[in-house]
DNA sequence: TTTTTTTACTAAACAATGTTCTAAAATAAA
DNA sequence: TTTATTTTAGAACATTGTTTAGTAAAAAAA
């Protein structure tokens, strides 16, 4: 019975060629600007043969998207190597950041586009296990810094959702371009000198 | 020769008509889904003539864009009917955070989308006028909580980018739907609890 | 071994998009 | 009235995601 299990692998391998070609494409070109028949080309195979393994472009990318917070959290957990809680929280803010940076298309895959939470609704998931996992440790810091009384606040949720905007927004606002050309008088350092501010108001709560 | 003054209204008329169905229509169904097509069949033109009036799509929705940046302005401005400032930026955040969420189409193409900024950037001005003024008038309110010691902080700038990015992520985060599904206890409100988090720290900064 | 069934795959087509080309029609100038 | 200019439209082009219909190959059944 070794033939069927090999025919299962053959699949798979299409099927992990297609995802990676997809991966490498959209980290050179954006998500637009890789298209089905790009991919097929590039692997030699028809396009339509790609529609017997992924139900449209979406899932493709929604398969990208979900690698990515693996890979996301995985980087947020190198913060606990710091003993005090709230320096961890500074650090987590420091790789989020920092990761947006190395990876401004799959940031805006991550958290931007509307194309792979709209396929997460077509499943009828009720939580969004990915997305519930980072948030989760980012509480999970912020909570040991309300035991420890470094933090004076004690709604965990609203911490979590106010830094958590505080950093997207910076992030994405740089990737949009709008913090430029209004008068900023050093554009390339504003988001260093911002989150500094923002660390320091968060401790003196 | 009032012949050619006629015919320079006319030109005006089509393009005013133009920009008129291209807002009605993006409104409607948002950027991708405003077609040339659309909006010439809607005014009874072919869509080529479109183009005697507008080099490309981005084009006419960087009029919207700049359109819509007035608009935006004109709301902010409704804030300074508060003599104390603390309240003046605390109203200013609401106004902002009311005006994404009435016109979320809209501030995708002010604040999200690149197509504009891409037709900014073919134009080579220094400065992007329209973002500016709503900036240069969110520093003087923050100026002013400085000046009576309101605010302890004393980078306008930082000060500025932090506020707008705060706002901006939490409204982002809605419009993308990543703050559902992760566990937060009241998603409907977690925009407002964190907008009062937020001004506390800033008060007591 | 031969026949049948399932699977994998492709070429071609479809409908839609932004945009451009070519030529006709309407208008203004001479 | 004739000529030049402007305005407009229809068709075409190059792309896109996706679907359809049919073919070739492999596996299973006879």
């Amino acid at each position: 019975m070794g033939v069927s299990e090999r025919r299962i692998r053959e699949r798979l391998d299409a099927r992990q060629s297609i995802l990676a070609t997809a991966r490498e494409l959209f980290l050179l070109k954006g998500f637009e600007a890789t298209t089905i028949r790009n991919i097929a080309e590039k692997i030699e195979y028809s396009p339509s043969t790609i529609y017997q393994h992924f139900k449209d472009k979406n899932e493709i990318f929604y398969t990208l998207h979900t690698e990515s917070f693996i890979e996301l959290v995985k980087q947020m957990k190198r913060s606990d190597l710091h003993e005090n809680p709230l320096e961890q929280l500074i650090a987590l803010g420091k790789i989020y950041i920092q990761f947006a940076e190395d990876n401004p298309e799959l940031y805006d895959l991550m958290f931007i586009m509307e194309a792979p939470i709209d396929f997460l609704n077509l499943l009828d998931e009720t939580q969004w296990i990915e997305g519930k996992t980072a948030f989760d440790y980012l509480k999970s810091v912020i909570s040991a810094c309300i035991d420890k009384g470094l933090i004076k606040e004690t709604d965990v949720d609203s911490l979590a959702y106010l830094i958590w905007s505080t950093v997207h927004g910076m992030v994405t606002l740089s990737f949009s371009k709008r913090g430029l050309r209004i008068g900023l008088s050093n554009p390339e350092t504003i988001i260093d000198r911002t989150f500094n501010i923002f660390s320091k108001l968060l401790v003196k709560s």
